[in-house]
DNA sequence: TGCATTATTTATCCTATGTTAATTTTTTGG
DNA sequence: CCAAAAAATTAACATAGGATAAATAATGCA
């Protein structure tokens, strides 16, 4: 996935804009495994996927929780980090080896002082990614993991053959047991 | 609270962008029980809590689900409605007589092609709204309804007594006879 | 004030999911 | 290709929360 398309997805930017932010973006590829965002460490970066995947995860009570996961054409950031230029709370891991764009913090905090159609494309963002966890949260509200799990299965298929079962189960918000439990019923 | 409050809080624009806003923005009090937004309508309108409280809700089938409550200095939204011009999906409900500064959403769409400060205001707003969103979101994931009670016990005291225990229980995600039983037994 | 409506609690029984542990399957590195 | 590690499944039992219904409390309004 190009990063133009990754860029107008969200929000379609004039040509000079697009200019300015190819300009501060660099291609980078990092092995399977590696953590792109550590917990309680300020990064100054921010990522957009070309090929891959990756997960975002935290800790409570000694559980880890996956609450996310990015994939081609999907941007990475750390939210509390890049928002409130605070240490994040989460790790975002690669699940796969992965070939990302990549640019600074502060060039993408420049340009949003600097270029009005780049601040558009940033609240854009911020939109558009709060539909999507507000439908999360409110399918959570009042179906059952099962269903939910079919959800998956219809609209992400592919996410079933890339990722990790636990993986998915904690993202679910159940255990990997009771996954399994929801699949053995299934088939 | 004053709209220069509400919209400092959320990003610090200089005065003379500020002074655009509060030119398109203007005071209404609504009953309580008055509809702000209604599910499959489109609505011309953000507004901005000066004094009350509201719930936003939808159904799934056939229940009704509470999924966000506005308060004091809170900004009020369809998101749907707003970020895609699509009809909304939930319903807006004024829980208590309320005061609300109102802003036709055109005003302000025009507002973030010309005002670059107002477009970052726009992209903070989304952007700490995603975080608290989220937050919710990783809070359900892994604890109990009752420990998620106890903090709204503890962080918004206030809510227990403005708002009806059945919209709670919903917001919590569970029945309300459910969340008698939690109560119960704290006491 | 008092009746009617609505909100909340309580009780009973049931199901989805959690916990722990053992077993099987898959993946990985030498 | 095999042994060790990691992931996934299965089983047995425990618990949080759902459904329904009935009782009580609170609220609104004539």
């Amino acid at each position: 996935m190009s990063i133009e398309q990754i860029i107008n997805q969200i929000y379609t930017v004039p040509e000079a804009s697009g200019q300015k932010l190819r300009q501060v973006i660099e291609e980078v590829t990092l092995p399977k495994g590696h953590i792109l965002f550590e917990v309680g460490k300020i990064s100054r970066n921010v990522y957009f996927i070309k090929k891959g995947i990756v997960r975002a995860y935290l800790y409570q009570h000694d559980t880890e929780v996956t609450f996310w996961f990015g994939r081609e054409g999907d941007t990475v950031i750390s939210m509390k980090n890049y928002v409130e230029n605070k240490p994040g709370y989460e790790n975002i891991e690669l699940l796969e080896e992965c070939v990302l764009y990549r640019i600074k913090t502060s060039d993408l905090q420049k340009l949003f002082k600097e270029d009005i159609h780049i601040a558009n494309w940033g609240r854009r963002f911020g939109e558009t990614e709060l539909i999507k966890v507000e439908e999360r949260l409110i399918s959570r509200q009042f179906s059952m993991a099962a269903d939910r799990y079919q959800e998956i299965l219809t609209n992400s298929p592919d996410l079933i053959q890339r990722v990790q079962l636990c993986h998915i189960a904690s993202y679910l918000g159940i255990t990997q047991v009771s996954l399994s439990r929801i699949r053995s019923k299934i088939r």
